[in-house]
DNA sequence: CGAGCTTTCAT
DNA sequence: TGAAAGCTC
């Protein structure tokens, strides 16, 4: 009874139920099938392939060393793929671990029906959360709304999350011979010298990542909830891309934290105690966002709540150029943006800080924003990401107010008071004094000519004033809920469908092309030709090459100081997390014995006894009775946007539906009519 | 000590 | 904005 063990974001040996299950069952191929194209827009960038591509090098060379080898197969359909191996193998059964993201819902649904079909037994687990997300629901069963609510259920759940599992021992490898591999593609030629540099910062793979949490919990954790605003990373986990790639598993990191925790507390340090309650946090937001996209699968590309369906969006592509390439005159918001650039990554406050000024000042339509994040992130994540931008945006029950503007002046105080971070990171700004170094456009002349800046020349003025954008943001609303009051008027009249609907129909795709020509100065006040659209837009394709193409382009001083900054990488870096790797190596033969002493909890029978009950909760028949997490139609690529989209029916079920059982969707309403008395 | 004022922080 | 925490007299 050989079986086929099905890799996918679940890159480990150690607590991975799928495996396991696999060698219970007996000779096990162990499978990576790519087929990028199944992700439709999202498709991972290119520091993602990086680190793919290494994390499954890695785990290739665990899974020999346990007495297989990881197959590889490149396809543009998974399920077909699994099928054809099913039958050059003469597997009986396939195992895998659950995925939330929308596209896999489809697909493994799919893969479960169509090798079901063929005879196959086909068993999928919960690998990815603490707990799964139709077992997290308020007392009438129903899916929470707001995340603290979600997160306190979590935390006060009858059974803990199951402990995490040890590695198997040894695997009896089915006869790989049967089957042909393919070679894997994750990087080419040009791609290959960007991304050497990475290597030097990260290391992907599960043990690395087993030693990036030790290293955290006997670190940084520590003083978490102090360190947690500054902009200088070295005092984070490290860890969301190999949780990303299910390199180390969620319950491990749980119960080794929680562990901690208790030793603190029974020492009375208080400080470790809250700190370890923050990062928990954390990882309460990462499994919120599946969360969310089990119960709303559309929420990487459609706003939750739909108040802001009538919002103008702001169409320029200078704007949105000028941040991607941290030229907006903002400089807490240039740093982030070329630290992204160069390194893939970015400190979670420093996220919020852009991300919010791309939807607040900028007003360019988030998902765009969400798209770059996606494309150049080291750890991008599809669900994370949909709930940070939503978040951002105000279109979620809990979400920020729409009509607060951060100021990245008082932003850069708080987050960077010393300035070292804008300096790293801007070195045309290096020599500017603290006093100015977070609102250069302030600074006396005398001032900027000792530091060697010419405002508008080597550095940028403010792309927008503030005071500039909260005005067009309450312009902006206005116009809104004139739409919108139209719109509703129009349908209660019975004619056709509402004002908004004309605009909303016209699909708009982003335009790649101008991006490459477009001169390199950002956009000024003045705010050139800045269409406004009705719809929240497209999603950007910005293929990687596509990407390169543009920051790469000969120009004035950005190239010198993105390659500085390039340049500048491994070494700050390194700096940061050299000291870590000391007290890994340390760390390891800790982190064995931990693995060992994993209290053996018991759980109420019936509850959990995992593979039946999952598999069939997560069979479409019982997810359609889910309220809101109706499984979605996915169409192949190759077709364009999906149809469902732009015909936005899904989209209003869900959000007026969304509405109505919400309390605090009445705040959209308080919250307009409070600003319209105001202003 | 604690009423009132200021600052911080939101998922 | 508003709740919680911090600060002052």
């Amino acid at each position: 009874m050989s079986s086929i063990v099905w890799f996918r974001r679940d890159l480990r040996v150690e607590d991975n139920p799928a495996l396991l299950a696999g060698v219970r069952a007996g000779p096990v191929f162990a499978v990576f099938v790519w087929a990028p194209e199944e992700e439709g827009h999202y498709q991972p960038g290119r520091v993602s392939r990086w680190w793919l591509k290494n994390s499954l090098a890695h785990l290739d060379s665990s899974l020999r060393s346990l007495g297989t080898c990881l197959i590889t197969k490149r396809s543009s359909d998974s399920v077909s793929s699994l099928l054809e191996l099913v039958k050059s193998t003469g597997a009986t059964q396939l195992f895998f671990n659950h995925l939330y993201d929308p596209i896999s819902l489809v697909r493994d649904h799919r893969a479960k029906e169509v090798l079901t079909a063929h005879g196959v037994t086909v068993r999928s687990f919960n690998a990815d959360l603490l707990y799964e997300p139709w077992d997290v629901t308020d007392d009438n069963g129903r899916p929470f709304n707001t995340f603290s609510a979600f997160w306190e259920k979590c935390l006060s759940m009858p059974f803990d999350p199951e402990a995490p599992l040890l590695p198997p021992k040894r695997i009896v490898s089915g006869d790989v011979l049967t089957c042909t591999m393919d070679p894997l593609v994750f990087e080419d030629e040009l791609e290959k010298g960007s991304n050497a540099l990475l290597a030097r910062a990260w290391s992907p793979g599960w043990s690395n990542a087993d030693k990036a949490l030790t290293t955290f919990i006997n670190g940084p954790l520590l003083e978490y909830s102090k360190n947690r605003r500054k902009a200088d990373s070295a005092t984070t986990s490290f860890l969301s891309p190999h949780l990303h790639f299910g390199e180390v598993s969620v319950r491990k990191v749980f119960h080794l934290v929680r562990m901690k925790q208790v030793l603190w507390a029974n020492e009375g340090n208080k400080a470790g105690e809250e700190g370890v309650n923050l990062f928990l946090k954390s990882i309460g937001l990462r499994e919120y966002s599946r969360y969310l996209s089990f119960n709303h699968p559309y929420s990487h590309e459609r706003p939750l709540l739909g108040h802001l369906k009538f919002f103008p969006w702001v169409v320029n592509e200078g704007y949105f150029k000028a941040w991607r390439q941290g030229r907006t005159g903002y400089p807490l918001v240039d740093a982030g943006m070329r630290e992204l650039w160069a390194t893939g990554w970015l400190h979670d406050r420093i996220r919020v800080v852009v991300s919010s000024f791309f939807v607040k000042v900028l007003q360019l339509p988030w998902r765009w924003g969400m798209k770059y994040f996606w494309d150049t992130l080291l750890d991008a994540d599809l669900e994370s990401d949909a709930l940070g931008w939503q978040y951002i945006s105000g279109t979620l029950p809990d979400g920020r107010e729409f009509d607060r503007i951060d100021n990245p002046q008082f932003e850069g105080y708080k987050f960077d008071p010393n300035g070292e971070y804008v300096r790293r990171w801007l070195p045309e700004l290096a020599r500017l004094p603290t006093d100015w170094i977070h609102h250069p456009w302030n600074a006396p002349e005398s001032v900027l000519q000792a530091a060697g800046i010419e405002l508008g020349s080597n550095y940028p003025l403010p792309i927008v004033g503030i005071d500039a954008a909260k005005s067009r943001l309450e312009e902006a609303l206005s116009e809104m809920w004139q739409l919108e009051a139209a719109s509703r008027a129009a349908i209660e009249n019975g004619t056709e469908e509402g004002l908004g609907d004309s605009t909303e129909s016209v699909p708009f795709a982003f335009p790649q092309d101008i991006q490459m020509e477009e001169n390199l100065e950002p956009a000024r006040n003045n705010a050139p030709a800045a269409t406004r659209r009705y719809q929240d837009q497209m999603v950007p394709s910005l293929t990687s090459s596509f990407l390169r193409g543009e920051h790469e382009e000969p120009s004035s001083s950005l190239r010198t100081s993105a390659e500085e900054s390039r340049a500048e990488v491994p070494r700050t870096v390194n700096i940061n997390r050299e000291p870590q790797r000391d007290t890994l190596n340390q760390g390891i033969p800790e982190t064995a014995h931990n693995e060992n002493s994993f209290p053996q909890l018991n759980f109420p029978m019936g509850l959990r006894n995992a593979e039946d009950s999952t598999a069939e909760s997560y069979s479409s028949s019982s997810r359609r009775e889910r309220d809101g997490g109706v499984v979605p139609v996915w169409s192949p690529p190759s077709s364009g946007y999906p149809e469902q989209f732009i015909g936005d029916e899904n989209g209003l079920s869900v959000s007026s539906s969304y509405l109505q059982r919400h309390p605090r969707s009445h705040q959209i309403v308080n919250w307009r009519r409070r600003l319209s008395q105001t202003g």
